[in-house]
DNA sequence: TGACAAATAGTAAGCGCTTACATTATCACA
DNA sequence: TGTGATAATGTAAGCGCTTACTATTTGTCA
């Protein structure tokens, strides 16, 4: 057994002499760059199953300048939000012959840039970044870099930079709408915060629109700001109810302050939706595990994941440019929201 | 700007020139190996500062041998099972300078081996797994390559190998007796895949003892074996209602096939714990979202976590050994489960 | 069979970093 | 002020890999 790397693992070198041939050939029959006869490649490739060969990630990065990794920077892991449109990123990324790493800010803008340099430190040839909002210096950042980056789960017509993702004000602004048809006028809003995320920005700004173009005074509603945690969506729901006027209508902007809210209602003995309808955004697992289930709006994550690896390769590849990408959410109505009280 | 790197980032030569020292000089500001003076460190670092450089990961692990990056190779990041205890992890692990890696295999065993080269490849210093079964093979590599690891979330008293979990047969076995006490004779159970996972054989292991300390034969409790999914707990659910004699336990081997159970129970109008009482295991986040709320086996993940990376640092640093762990569990009594009906 | 082109294989120069070793600057003290 | 020890810095040899370039083999055809 050899003995030189950190884990004294086999080197190339080790398969070269094992199997006779100079390592540039061993590389060439690893890096399928043909020009192998058939005969020294079978050598070659037994040798490398006879020592267990793996190739060294940063050696090859460092010589090849290409890692063949896309790394993706998200707000959390905690809970299922980006969960399955990053699966659906990671699988179309695996059969393009990509990785993907990941790594997440806990909603701390600064953490991301920190964390985009790490993803680009361990070579990273492409980054997925959620949503718009971040410093200017960040942006100049991947531009003086040169790197190939997409943005997601956001879209905004009036911004350029690339990007596959979803209209969250108008989503928003339609799940609006609808409650308001169903007759709620006295309306409250649990935000999370919203410093740095444009999502959540207009989310609001889709409940505000929403409620404008019915003539309701957006100011009027009341409006909580918290952490993005089931928790923080329970307390928050529990401050609302204990306020004078109770709302008819509670509009969750993610999932997992609903649930917290619907957990918070089943204690307080709020029947939902008949005292008070209640309602979320994204359609992750806990929208029908809760009960009574969540009315959301549901977002194409897969779709969206596997679109954004796709678009994000060929950028790297071919040195595309990607033009911003709408998809459309559709509102799935459940029993959390229904007409108000006569 | 210069031009030699992948996305043209400066290096460490670039940083040199500026600050008009040697490479080594830079190189030992930056790995606060002291030996430098006050004057030159500043310099260096306003140099670091003025270029915005990042050193090249590849580069320094091949360098350095040694990446301060550790390792965890888990079934999914799916849902939450794993994701406290992970985040805990990886705090401890940032608190010591180290960085995490997480690859998943979705319950695939061939998929750990290959993801433990990957992971060794990119030069984890260290490797945290769940569990023990796996190939003898795959213990034969990590000892030939001589890379330090540690197993976690389970604990068997007769495995030898460095552990840090729980006992998940007597957890499940304690459980078991709760329901049995309850008067519950007819029980089934919902087991995940358990070719290659020690934890669901532990856990099965625990109810069978359980019923076999009350004299129930183990063999007339029906068992379903599927997979990891809220929608596979809901299935086997349902097949179990429709067997000629319902049972009136189910008890899950975790949180999220019994949250399944519970969301079906619902869907089909039979009432927990009247009707039947449903259990799981893990208490995670779902497990008191669900109506009713779900009796569980809590589980110290976060504790279990950081005792993991503080551990498996020490072994790295001291090339100690751990002697196996085991903590404790505690039943976690909620709505699911109740007394038989008379 | 000899000449030339095409197909294979080998040589060696780095990629950006750390670190053992060599060199130089600095300082305390006699 | 000279001396030796010590602190600060520089030099250069790789770490394991890819790839441009060069050398060799093989094959083809007249």
């Amino acid at each position: 057994m050899p003995e030189t790397t950190p884990h004294n693992a086999p080197t190339l070198d080790d398969v070269a002499r094992q199997a006779n041939v100079s390592t540039a050939t061993v590389s060439r029959c690893l890096n399928r760059s043909g020009k192998v006869s058939e005969k020294t490649r079978e050598r070659v490739m037994s040798a490398v199953e006879a020592l267990g060969y793996t190739p060294n990630f940063g050696a090859r990065a460092l010589a090849a300048k290409r890692t063949l990794t896309i790394g993706a920077v998200i707000p959390t892991m905690a809970n299922s939000i980006f969960a399955r449109g990053l699966q659906a990123f990671q699988e179309t990324l695996n059969e393009h012959g990509y990785t993907l790493l990941v790594s997440s800010t806990g909603y701390d803008p600064r953490k991301e840039a920190e964390q985009i340099r790490t993803l680009l430190a361990r070579g990273a040839d492409g980054l997925l970044l959620i949503g718009y909002d971040r410093d200017a210096a960040t942006y100049d950042f991947l531009q003086a870099r040169n790197v190939p980056f997409l943005l997601s789960w956001a879209y905004r017509s009036d911004e350029p930079h690339p990007a596959i993702g979803f209209d969250n004000c108008q989503s928003m602004m339609e799940l609006t709408k609808l409650v308001l048809e169903m007759g709620h006028t006295d309306v409250a809003i649990i935000s999370g915060i919203r410093d740095g995320n444009d999502r959540a920005v207009d989310r609001v700004k889709g409940i505000h629109m929403g409620l404008a173009q019915a003539g309701v005074n957006p100011q009027t509603a009341p409006l909580i700001e918290v952490d993005y945690t089931i928790e923080d969506g329970a307390a928050a729901f529990a401050d609302l109810m204990q306020g004078r006027k109770r709302p008819t209508a509670v509009l969750c902007i993610n999932d997992v302050l609903a649930a917290g809210a619907i957990q918070r209602a089943q204690q307080m003995g709020i029947r939902v939706p008949d005292d008070v309808s209640i309602t979320g955004f994204d359609d992750i697992e806990i929208a029908s595990l809760v009960t009574p289930k969540l009315t959301t709006v549901h977002v194409p994550h897969a779709h969206m994941g596997s679109l954004a690896a796709t678009a994000l390769v060929d950028m790297i590849e071919n040195k595309t440019t990607v033009k911003p990408v709408a998809l459309d959410s559709a509102i799935q109505m459940r029993g959390s929201l229904g007409p108000i009280a006569p």
